[in-house]
DNA sequence: CGACGATTTGACTACAGTCAATGCTTGTGG
DNA sequence: CCACAAGCATTGACTGTAGTCAAATCGTCG
């Protein structure tokens, strides 16, 4: 379980400027955290939903489920991020959210979601801009699912997975890797047959070096030509225009 | 060029009560609108961009190009809705959005969101859930893409088209249906030989009719049944709680 | 040690892709 | 009124990427 209050102040400021204010806003939903143990499910599809959920702490995959028995991973949740946030159009949840390491999630209520538009607009703006920020990720893994051949797609995922730990300051000499070789088969659309013989190839070429709980990524040059890998889509730029604009709290910071 | 200042204003009203203020709001920006002929570019990934635009008539579609030649189609654009939205938190469109008919089509400038956050909180609450809305039926894709039979895909591509009809108030014996079979292709991932294969045998086994620019399903329960179809997704419920609430506008429209 | 989950490997299969040719409309110009 | 071109749809033969099924191995934790 790695991540802070900074971490999600962070977050939201790489998209909108925060105010005192709006920081100890987030500082309080911070603190409402419980703890979840890794690999319980926090969210079933369908199922009423009065709250998005902010992740503290912790990794977690929002997925959807087949009859057939097939798990599509739709997306990886680091510290900082939210989930859930469909329940505010639709009062249900479309996706299953599972954690995958040791969580901390604090929910926001849907009925407090109008008063935040005007208590907090820059925090309701953030929540639309990382919403959006969220789609662009989904819209890149559409593209893999559907254009890119297998190894692309797990090499674009291993390289999308270095890059926003990064960006989210989770650093050192490899990246934390709490996925199974069946949770990349699901982020991927393959078997995990298939998964685990590209991988085997993508070390056995020098590639990567893939150990439980650690990644890291040899060749980046190699892996990103492989992957058709462009890093944009994970790079927001701060948006301005709020009056009584606080003074900039992260100057353009940047991670890598 | 179907679409009017209503199919805007009720698109909305889905998501958050309007007032009379937004009503006024949404109309002015649907005066902006400029016409586009078929099959025109109106935006192209990795390009600044510096508003994000309201279909106010016509179908559009949102597509990402690989280098090796491959395109996938990302979402279909009814009238009403919005689009490049990312602009918002990147300043650079993400991905290509073409006009499939004739479109009329509203900028809404970038700039402006900050105020319009403080101006018309429900106009920026329904542009949010109205992305959030988005994210649900790319999520959906990504599911067909990763996961479903090529079958499947396709189907679920055309019941999900003739829903949305439904639900944006286009109505008839049958659905209008500008898609080529190369776009069929394009958004489910397939070949355009097997995309016109699967629809050869869907005509043969008299699911649906398919001729050009009209799609007609005749046996929906199969179709849904292949295709996995629920529509839970397409069926947002309008957002409460917001101050000063004015009646209601659209009493639980259905449209089915 | 035994159990369980995760990973690895092999043999075989099949779904979907590739490539290429043909047909069908529609619109344009001679 | 016909010839032709362009775009879209259809079909066939062949291929290959990825899936299926099954078994073996590894590792960790009781």
């Amino acid at each position: 379980m790695s991540g802070s209050v900074d971490a999600v102040h962070r977050r939201f400021e790489r998209f909108v400027p925060l105010g005192a204010a709006d920081r100890r806003f987030l500082s309080e939903v911070f603190a409402r955290a419980r703890i979840v143990e890794p690999r319980r499910t926090v969210l079933t599809e369908g199922r009423r939903c009065e709250a998005l959920h902010l992740i503290a702490a912790g990794w977690a995959l929002e997925y959807r489920l087949l009859p057939s028995g097939g798990r599509q991973i739709l997306k990886i949740r680091l510290p900082g991020e939210v989930f859930g946030a469909e329940c505010l159009a639709f009062g249900t949840a479309l996706e299953s959210v599972q954690t995958l390491t040791r969580c901390a999630i604090s929910p926001i209520a849907r009925e407090d979601y109008a008063g935040l538009q005007i208590s907090h607009p820059r925090v309701a703006a953030g929540l639309f801009l990382a919403a959006t920020a969220d789609r662009a990720v989904l819209q890149e893994w559409a593209l893999s699912l559907g254009r890119r051949p297998a190894a692309a797609r797990v090499a674009h995922l291993l390289l999308e997975i270095e890059h926003r730990c990064a960006l989210a300051g989770i650093t050192g000499r490899a990246t934390p890797f709490p996925l199974t070789q069946q949770d990349v088969a699901d982020c991927t659309g393959l078997t995990l047959s298939y998964a685990n013989r590209i991988l085997g190839q993508m070390r056995r070429r020098g590639l990567i070096t893939l150990r439980p709980q650690e990644l890291a990524i040899q060749r980046r040059a190699d892996l990103a030509r492989i992957a058709g890998f462009g890093s944009r889509y994970l790079e927001p730029t701060p948006l301005g225009g709020f009056d009584g604009e606080p003074g900039p709290s992260v100057p353009a910071a940047r991670s890598g």
